[in-house]
DNA sequence: CTGAAAGCGCTTACAG
DNA sequence: CTGAAAGCGCTTACAG
């Protein structure tokens, strides 16, 4: 391996002199700097990060906590982080944890040790105290998706009034018998989008038919099974209020199953707009969340945490949603 | 930040044995250990990976170099890697490239500088001859869903095989105007998927007409607009083969558009399988790849390298696909 | 503007 | 079994 030593060496200077020419933020020599430079290229020598590392305490990587990135909400998030990373100088380290709660301490464990310079969760809940604790310790952190009330940076959604947004938005078209396909309550978003749905529900003087709501927990329920047999009960909602796309495209698949139509018989709308939302059929209305920009966001935040400013207070920032019109919700009498 | 003296000091031991209690390799007095034990409790230590790395010229961690994660191929694949990375004690960086290959320079020539052990590249082409440079540097290697020919590792599928066995499977259901829709042929696997249908084709003795071969690329270009302009000008195949799933989404996008069914009147064949494959309109038929399995493999083969076995032969391993038959074939008489 | 020295936090021969 | 020392490859006060 080349090192700065030979670098020095073949420059006839000092490795002090090499460190600085490459810095470029110290006033070196000119025709000095060009001998330098000369045995750079000639040596093809590259500074050893680690070195750098352990010297600047600092290593200009950034670790993003996400529960799976075969999620489809999560490749847009992590394509938004890492662009901005790579603007700014910084790596990411990809780590998913099944929202395994050992798993993801062991990994926070790990790169914590100087690892890495700041960490991005997207897998926050209540219950998370490991966060808090980094919080604390003042390691820098934001959320991303989820978040823990005021004490840590977040970029997120307002999933309560987008999700009266969406209901509303089925009630104005006309329909009365509303269900509701819950992700797992233990996580606040999913809370946030069911008090929506009551709330609207409640607004407009409608009924909340507890058949009609199903809670579907679990990594790859997407709620499939429980939408066929409440349907298959005879229990035929006019619309169903799907919490993420995927459940949206699981309630068209079982509706299709059994026998009816969508929108024709029920309408469906999602959470989420994800890529492949525009193309199933019917192409699906839904919520539109901006995980690209939420990641954008989310990597610009931890970097000026990083980056020095730590004492101010910690912010959500909330980003717009927007309700996306299309096929699969019909305008009823 | 708690170091290793720390500990040597509140365990009333030389930093030497701290080092040496705790990497285990080494016989420590038992009582000596405990003590040091203790004091890592707590002080709550964590040693320094960037001393560590530096000192022993090693991270634990591997990049994985991609086009886009956005891509619905690539989570998968990502995934595997991790998986068997974090089985291994490593981390992986994560390097969207969107196929520049003067940001993939860029990524590698950073990620080189010890900052990672070795490097998958999901991006090869025939032209990647900084790949080739790093693996005459006996620098870790491994090429995922690409390859470069026998210099260099890889984990790949027989696209040629594939895409007749695909074909083959059109032709039996009594499909004679195939259309396929193909993407950049500058990149080594759309070349052989194409071989593969002309090769079925031939075979068959059924002709290849010009106008069913759709060239798309570009990094979104699904085929939609290909698709519909040929059914538009009265071009209509009876079968359309897609030489990926989000080129088959836009075929039957294009198909029903048009007014037409599927598979009714065209019938639709992918490549991939991709989870929402499953779930669209109809159920789509297509060549199953095995993404998580090729990423874990592709770490597997990486570790191996970085562990040693550097001096053995590259070797390309073919994973098996397999024709899943849904709804979007129709048996013609 | 430049060099010698110290030090970042570890690990590991070398002695004992 | 254990300690003191050297060294991994950098950067940066400290002198000059």
């Amino acid at each position: 391996m080349i090192t700065i030593k030979d670098v020095a060496k073949r420059a006839g200077v000092s490795a002090s002199t090499v460190s600085r020419a490459l810095s470029g933020k110290v006033p070196v020599d000119r025709e000095t700097r060009d001998r330098v430079m000369e045995a750079v290229r000639a040596l093809n020598y590259r500074p050893n990060v680690l070195a750098k590392g352990l010297k600047e305490g600092r290593t200009n990587t950034i670790g993003l906590i996400i529960p799976n990135i075969c999620n489809p909400i999560f490749p847009a998030v992590a394509r938004g982080v890492e662009d901005v990373a790579r603007e700014n100088g910084f790596t990411v380290v990809l780590c998913n944890t099944d929202e395994d709660m050992d798993m993801e301490r062991s990994y926070v464990e790990k790169l914590q040790n100087r690892w890495v310079d700041g960490l991005i969760f997207a897998t926050a809940r209540e219950e998370s105290e490991h966060i808090l604790k980094l919080k604390q310790q003042a390691f820098p952190v934001v959320l991303v998706a989820r978040h823990m009330g005021a004490a840590v940076d977040a970029v997120v959604v307002d999933n309560y009034s987008s999700s009266v947004e969406a209901v509303d938005y089925l009630i104005k078209t006309g329909h009365k018998k509303i269900c509701i396909v819950v992700g797992d309550r233990d996580l606040m978003l999913y809370r946030e989008r069911f008090e929506g749905y009551r709330h609207a529900l409640e607004s407009a003087g409608l009924p909340l038919y507890h058949a009609m709501v199903l809670d579907v927990s679990g990594r790859d329920d997407n709620g499939y099974d429980a939408i066929k047999s409440m349907l298959e009960r005879g229990i035929i909602p006019d619309a169903i209020f799907a919490t993420s796309d995927p459940r949206a495209i699981g309630a068209i698949r079982a509706i299709k199953d059994c026998g009816l139509r969508v929108p024709d018989d029920i309408s469906v709308i999602g959470f989420d707009d994800l890529d492949i939302s525009l193309y199933i059929d019917p192409p699906l209305t839904t919520v539109s969340q901006p995980l690209y920009e939420m990641g954008r966001e989310a990597a610009r935040k931890l970097i000026n945490l990083i980056n020095g400013d730590k004492d101010e207070k910690p912010q959500i920032t909330i980003m717009e949603t927007r309700l996306v019109k299309r096929k699969s919700v019909k305008q009823r009498l």
